[in-house]
DNA sequence: AAAATAAAATACATTTTTATCTTTTATTAG
DNA sequence: CTAATAAAAGATAAAAATGTATTTTATTTT
């Protein structure tokens, strides 16, 4: 569903969200340790986010990632479509150029709801929510190894 | 959401069973133009099909795909099995080795049904039924070019 | 039996994705 | 101001997905 580089995105960025309440920044290598993700390749995709403004970052000692006040609000939607693209929010379940009500393909319909029930979900939970699932131990982002 | 293969795959044999009541068995060739995809590629993964039995072929003059009556009550779950395995099916949306209710990445429950509705579509959908939309002109194969 | 046909198999090429390593730049602590 | 630190940028590489072309094999028609 969503690719390799975004699954390392969306659980770096919880990550750094449920530690950045408490004001600190982040390393790459060690938000890379604590969700098991190849540290070099996260690096880039924190870059990419960082240009893009879902998340905050400053070089130096004592420097790493971070959240700051205007990156409040941010959806999932936000941070999968600023990796991934939102491809996967319009396009055609067979890959049709074009396909809609007015010219289906043969399940245009019910992928559809699939994919509005996805986008609904990544609209709905906010980066907050997800991290304070986390902090509190509800859930988890990486297995136990 | 499918692979490229996959939608040329799902497409492919739509076609054919559109085409496959009425007898005749069809090539690649004109599978292709109708469907709008790449020849040689379309071809493999219709290889491939056949060597798992979700559709037959016969070599030579006046051969091509055909569906057989072992095939008849195939879904489209068993198509997209056969082409992309069952991996987005069970694993995780975040791409955790582990997850689970008892061990749940913090989108767990939600993408849970996400994914169980699209097997629950796929799983209700018989090719049979996607062909009949198509011969009957409710539904599309190819983009209005 | 020979020629024609079409899938099957094989080989090859390109593009995208994933991943790693090195150099540069900005920042801070001492 | 200098040294240390950590992100940013750039270069490179391996793997996977996508796409194309050629050769081989099976079948059928003549």
């Amino acid at each position: 569903m969503f690719s390799k580089a975004c699954e390392y995105g969306i659980r770096a960025v919880i990550y750094i969200w449920s530690q950045s309440k408490k004001g600190n920044k982040l390393g790459v290598k060690d938000i890379c340790k604590e969700i098991d993700a190849p540290e070099y390749f996260t690096a880039k995709i924190l870059q990419a986010l960082a240009r893009q403004d879902i998340v905050s970052s400053t070089k130096g000692p004592n420097g790493g990632f971070y959240i700051d006040k205007e990156q409040e609000n941010i959806h999932l939607m936000d941070l999968v479509v600023a990796i991934d693209g939102d491809k996967l929010f319009y396009g055609c379940g067979l890959g049709l150029k074009q396909c809609s009500a007015a010219n289906p393909c043969p399940i245009h319909h019910e992928y559809k709801e699939i994919r509005e029930g996805l986008a609904r979900l990544l609209k709905t939970k906010t980066l907050r929510e997800l991290a304070e699932e986390v902090s509190s131990g509800k859930a988890t982002l990486h297995s136990i190894i």
